[in-house]
DNA sequence: ATCCCATTTGTTAGCGCTCACTTCGCGACT
DNA sequence: AGTCGCGAAGTGAGCGCTAACAAATGGGAT
């Protein structure tokens, strides 16, 4: 017969035996309390590699109701926007000695983003990030677990929780202004999904632009941020070439679809057409052209989500909720051209 | 003074009390345990909504040992491969009941991948699923706690844990002679970075198909995946462009960087040169031109890694380790011509 | 030497749940 | 009637940890 000693994981009494202290010498070694003997805490240490001891967080937990992790629900992580997000909010937590539960959505809507924030604080989450990018969605924050510290991420809608984000409007307004102030006459926009929010603010920036310059409005196309769908209102755009001088696209890989419609169609760019687009993903600076957009710091907002969940989180509740809004950045590179 | 009733969230206890049952009644109804009457279940769920009560998984794992939360250790959540993955791992995960805790490194070396196994083992997870494209984040798995199940995804390494990866022999083998076939004298090949297992297994397919065929194996460049790295491969072999006719790049972000680099350079594709990209990310469709490539399905590879991780905790362990392998599939766009 | 107080350590209870067992009630069969 | 058996419910212990308190120890001030 083999001991049974190893026969399962050793926990803190093992180590208090071995240590000849009792276990909440041990638990106070691992919680770095300040009285302690030095020589008590070596001997401590010993004993704990020596067994192999790791603590269980789960029984903390239990007794501290902190399990120092936090969730995060989002929609797509494979898209870059969430995916870069999520990998800043990921990082920035575990900074701050926080674990990250995940769980990613198929489809978007209040249910499904209800039950979501169900499981997590059914797991015991110290806080919740929801990448809530659209209207349906950030909807379900109104009715998030009592005294549950949550921040919305790009799904800001006047609710009664904190909210950070990329200003979508002055992203839209940069890019309109650039292809403005180069000589066109008006800027097209192709848009994202309806309901999304950041495609509701890239609209806005775009319309606030012309119309502060008082130039007319033109016509606009909706896609599904895919490239596919840029491919074809790039064909579309195409069809009317003589009276498209300029478009606004929604995101990068729209504005890739755009392209590839244009090569086919042989349209130039940006000799007779310039474009804009917006998230400037890895691939962006070496379309051909290399596309003029506007950056998002997704990473920063990410951190920054973080940031005030755990100010939230450490308070014990009661703050106000804020809002903070991430400055965009233009980037200036050969899709766009004076006419 | 307000009622404390509802100062904190009701447990078990408070819902029995309500539904005048024992504690122990209230469980069986939540595990949906069988010998219940009808009607006392009615009653306690009855007493549940109107308490608003959710069971603590905390507790409830401290005494069954099981979490129900999968640990995932990744590499750049940000890149398509990696987030595609991590996407198929969630969903699965998800479907099966279980949660997901992730890890992302920013550096992926041994001791990151141990620290970040060491977490996940404190807090409890019931199984660990390492993405771990490096030959020397997959030896880390050497030193998994004891009895901790594991799968490696893209690192099989000959080690004593179950692995899932994509085919990358067959898919670069594919790759390379579709060139061969289409009558080039030999292909090129810009690598991934040195100690992926990915990039070796691309550099070996390659040669192989190279060898089969009695061809010359040329000099090979090697990038980090990113389309500068492609980019600067792309300017040198546009230096030598009448020796090269085909060139298979290990992945689809590179073979942008090349397609820019030779429009710059006024080296026309598929005309002069042709390409093979690898991964088929979404974005490749639209290319200038379009570019012909080698999907890899991700969201397989990382179902099927659940699979077998799952299998692996359900079964309680002494299960043999497996390879799973999943087929890559050949993509033909626009990107190569015959010679 | 005496007392006091700070430092270090030990003891006990209990977090919210499930597991193993016990108890209860009722119909079926001798 | 008696009792066996089974479904439905309850009881008590304990998972591994931390919090709160209690006890022991050892200087300094008196």
């Amino acid at each position: 017969m083999r001991p049974n000693v190893d026969r399962r994981p050793p926990v803190m009494a093992d180590v208090a035996r071995l240590a000849g202290v009792s276990h909440q010498t041990v638990s106070r070694v691992l919680n770095d309390h300040p009285n302690v003997r030095a020589e008590t805490r070596t001997r401590v240490m010993r004993a704990i590699d020596q067994l192999g001891y790791r603590r269980n967080l789960v029984a903390r937990a239990l007794v501290t109701k902190h399990s120092r992790t936090l969730g995060v629900v989002s929609f797509d992580t494979t898209l870059y926007g969430p995916a870069s997000t999520v990998y800043g909010i990921e990082q920035a937590a575990r900074d701050a000695g926080y674990f990250v539960s995940i769980v990613s959505l198929r489809t978007i809507d209040r249910a499904g983003v209800n039950d979501a924030i169900g499981y997590l604080a059914e797991q015991g989450v110290d806080g919740i990030v929801v990448v809530a990018p659209q209207r349906s969605a950030a909807r379900a924050l109104d009715d998030l677990p009592a005294g549950m510290p949550a921040v919305a991420v790009e799904g800001w809608h006047q609710g009664e929780v904190s909210a950070v984000s990329v200003d979508q409007v002055e992203g839209a307004r940069l890019a309109a202004s650039h292809l403005l102030e180069l000589g066109h006459e008006t800027v097209w926009h192709i848009s994202g999904p309806a309901d999304w929010l950041e495609a509701e603010g890239r609209i806005e920036g775009w319309r606030a632009a012309l119309t502060a310059a008082g130039r007319p409005i033109p016509g606009m196309l909706t896609g599904d941020w895919s490239p596919r769908s840029g491919y074809r209102a790039g064909k579309e755009l195409a069809a009317m070439a003589g009276d498209v001088t300029a478009v606004f696209v929604a995101n990068d890989q729209m504005a890739l679809g755009l392209l590839r419609a244009f090569t086919e169609e042989g349209v130039k760019v940006p000799e007779q057409i310039s474009i804009v687009g917006f998230d400037d993903i890895p691939e962006s600076e070496f379309f051909s052209p290399p596309l003029t957009t506007i950056r998002q710091d997704f990473g920063a907002v990410g951190r920054r989500s973080i940031d005030v969940l755990l100010r939230q989180i450490e308070s014990g509740e009661g703050l106000p909720h804020e809002r903070l809004v991430v400055p965009p950045q233009f980037v200036l590179r050969g899709s766009t051209a004076a006419r």
